[in-house]
DNA sequence: TCCATAAACTGATCATAGTCATAAACGGCT
DNA sequence: AGCCGTTTATGACTATGATCAGTTTATGGA
């Protein structure tokens, strides 16, 4: 309260020295983690060249990121963000529910096949993260949820999709199968921008959506969805 | 080619002592890893701990598995592989497939929710496992598709399942549903063996089978399958 | 039986993530 | 300004996973 008092006659800024310093050294790790992490991958870095890099330091890293998975995190986030977002924003109209889906995981593995030991790590991490680093994922995750369910009502008013279907139990879904795949494919060799890859994770995505009905109703409707196979060649 | 000469005519043995001491070190390793694991959790139990235990020296533990983690591996494994089988051998008659899935996803959380530490670090650690170990878990995964496909062809010859579904597809987006599910909870605090819990899973396993169609023909078809709530009370 | 080779074993040693007692910097107060 | 409680910074230190050069043990042939 006194610091408002303060804020409002002494200084436009918004924050005091401290918090000030505090934002800076946080960049500055940022910066550097993204750096050593890009060159040197996550294993190659040691904790104490970032705290050099960002010149602070060993014991005062670990106050900004509790574990070295944190600092992943915290590098990772601005990309994927940044990524997912992107991925969104630039979806083709007139595709179906399938094709829009597709194409924002698709740019996720391109991204992640850049840098597959990083993507392994992150990957692995992602679900376990605590402290307040967990904020950062969760966030990440509504935003997923939020943008996918969003392409779902778009599709229920096309009657693409039923109006009973649950939206966000559908796009969570949706992530799982994508996400399982990602990390199978990491595991393994596999690349995740081979055709071969992009099509098993099509057709798995496909999969949900058809669901496992007998009907050959709707089969003809969803073989349309299928085969429009955005530009991965088999 | 000598060794097996030898073997012929020389002892009934399968293997020389030099197997045999391997062998008898494996199983002390596992026995021993198994046993701190579950007194002191994963991270709080040391390598050396379970060298001494096993009587080995510290050095030799990493001749038989190349991390901590592959530890985790050896340990897990046979449990692991008959729970999944008990699972599945103890399927009640007369259930539709989502009953079968669920009654097997279901006591994999049970088994978990006993050692939630240990379940974090093996759903982690899981898709990651390199060198020998590796073949552990692409065999325990092998296990579960096989028999999830041979649920799945029952279903089809019931007619509950197009015969058009490809079968190995649909048993790994199950999967992967109830893997990521899985993943979420062990991750924040919530309980794998709560109604709340599990009517989510199951409701998302539904939804992979119910598909997205709007058809209200096979939504009869499947809230029949949806209701019968398999002992999970709300 | 004895030797030569290879495989398995060992604990001292290393590398590094993470801790902690201490110190510096800060902000509010008089 | 000058004091005081609080927050933030620091690097010596600890704990432990993993390595490796040297040793022991098994094996198969002479």
């Amino acid at each position: 309260m006194n610091k408002q008092d303060r804020k409002s006659h002494e200084s436009e800024e918004p924050v005091g020295r401290r918090e000030r310093n505090k934002g800076e050294k946080l960049k500055r790790i940022r910066a550097a983690a993204k750096r050593l992490f890009s060159d040197q991958g996550f294993e190659g870095t040691t904790t104490r060249q970032i705290a050099n890099e960002a010149d602070i330091g060993t014991g005062t890293l670990f106050l900004y990121a509790k574990t070295k998975e944190e600092l992943l995190v915290l590098v990772f986030q601005e990309d994927m963000v940044q990524l997912r977002d992107d991925a969104f924003a630039s979806l083709p109209g007139g595709g179906t529910l399938l094709d829009e889906v597709f194409h924002v995981y698709r740019a996720m593995c391109e991204f992640h096949e850049r840098d597959r030991g990083l993507g392994r790590v992150y990957v692995k991490e992602m679900g376990f993260v605590s402290g307040p680093n967990r904020q950062v994922v969760d966030d990440f995750m509504e935003g997923i949820y939020l943008q996918t369910e969003s392409r779902v009502e778009a599709a229920k008013a096309r009657g693409e999709v039923g109006p009973d279907v649950p939206s966000l139990a559908l796009a969570r879904n949706l992530f799982a199968i994508y996400f399982t795949n990602l990390q199978g494919a990491l595991g393994e060799g596999v690349c995740l921008t081979s055709s071969a890859y992009l099509n098993l994770l099509r057709e798995s995505l496909a999969l949900q959506l058809r669901g496992v009905a007998t009907t050959p109703s709707d089969a003809a409707a969803d073989r349309r969805t299928t085969q429009r196979n955005n530009g991965a060649k088999i």
